[in-house]
RNA sequence: UCGGACGGUGCUCCU
């Protein structure tokens, strides 16, 4: 059992959730009666790839079976609901798994808070909130994560800011999720301002300072038409120990597209060194999307060629 | 009693 849970881990990390469950009914065949932690990353990597209809069906069969369940098992239901968003469903299965012995907990009303902060707005979300805390589950700094995230988004800086307070009263402080949600919402709400100032006292006054937050100050220069100075600013701070990430080079390689600079774009493309990263297919979709605009078919062309010699399958 | 699993949140394209 422990080496078919390490194996179906292993599968389902790799994003390969297909061939987990394949191994796992090779071994039902044989008679293998598994515990439910072998089952739950395979519900989690089916909800992750959006395949929530054979979570649905996988999830029959477990009632079918007999297998007792756990509550990792229904927030991955919850998750799958939420992802089709059926928030009726979701919010049903709060009620049914109670009937299982488990009350629903942070991270069953996280779940279905998250969703609705993208599906349905804010004040939804709230109000789940609401009932969460009425039920007597607190939030954690994850929730209050999400909500940040959503209300700065919407341009609702200032009750963020109230958000910050009543989450310190709770014994909660911000970490480098909460500093990249703050200033990942400025700048999809267009707050180049705030987002700006917000990073720039993120950067200088000693915060912890992770990849995704210097991609987000990468995203706001190539925002502004800066692609060009966001590509010195990483090759200065590599010379420093940074170490860029796929989505550093896809932020800048679509900067490039969007100021029309096809050139330069193809030459971070077939700059040889990714450190360690290669293109991946979001940076084959940004390249090519932007010759299909550009009518340059022969970059088409040596694009496709490439994906194939790659190996990467069009999506 | 203790221990044990990718359970929910942030950055890039298109939606």
């Amino acid at each position: 059992e422990r080496w078919v849970s390490l194996l179906v881990c292993g599968f389902c990390r790799a994003g390969l959730v297909c061939e987990a469950y394949f191994l796992l009914s090779l071994l039902l065949d044989k008679g293998f009666f598994p515990n439910i932690c072998i089952y739950n990353p395979i519900l989690f990597g089916l909800c992750r790839s959006s395949q929530s209809s054979k979570l649905f069906v996988v999830f029959g069969s477990l009632l079918k079976g007999g297998l007792r369940f756990n509550d990792h098992t229904f927030v991955s239901l919850i998750y799958a609901y939420c992802k089709e968003g059926l928030y009726k469903e979701a919010c049903l299965v709060l009620y049914k798994m109670q009937a299982y012995g488990f009350k629903p907990n942070v991270f069953c009303y996280t779940t279905i808070i998250k969703f609705l902060c993208d599906a349905r707005g804010i004040e939804e979300a709230m109000d789940m909130l609401k009932i969460m805390v009425a039920e007597g589950c607190d939030p954690d700094l994850v929730t209050y994560n999400v909500i940040l995230r959503a209300l700065c988004s919407h341009n609702r800086v200032y009750e963020a800011c109230k958000f910050l307070g009543i989450m310190s009263r709770n014994g909660f402080s911000p970490d480098k999720f909460t500093y990249s949600a703050l200033a990942g919402g400025m700048l999809q709400a267009r707050q180049i301002e705030l987002a700006n100032g917000f990073l720039h006292h993120i950067l200088t006054k000693g915060f912890d300072v992770d990849v995704p937050i210097c991609n987000i100050c990468i995203h706001m220069l190539c925002q502004q038409y800066n692609s060009s100075v966001a590509l010195s600013l990483v090759k200065a701070l590599m010379e420093k120990g940074f170490i860029p990430s796929n989505v550093t080079y896809n932020t800048i390689l679509n900067g490039f597209c969007k100021e029309q600079k096809l050139d330069e774009a193809l030459e971070l493309f077939n700059y040889c060194d990714w450190v360690g990263n290669k293109p991946d297919s979001l940076s084959f979709n940004i390249i090519m999307s932007a010759a299909c605009k550009l009518r340059n078919s022969t970059v088409i062309h040596k694009v496709l060629h490439r994906m194939e010699s790659e190996g990467i399958q069009l999506n």
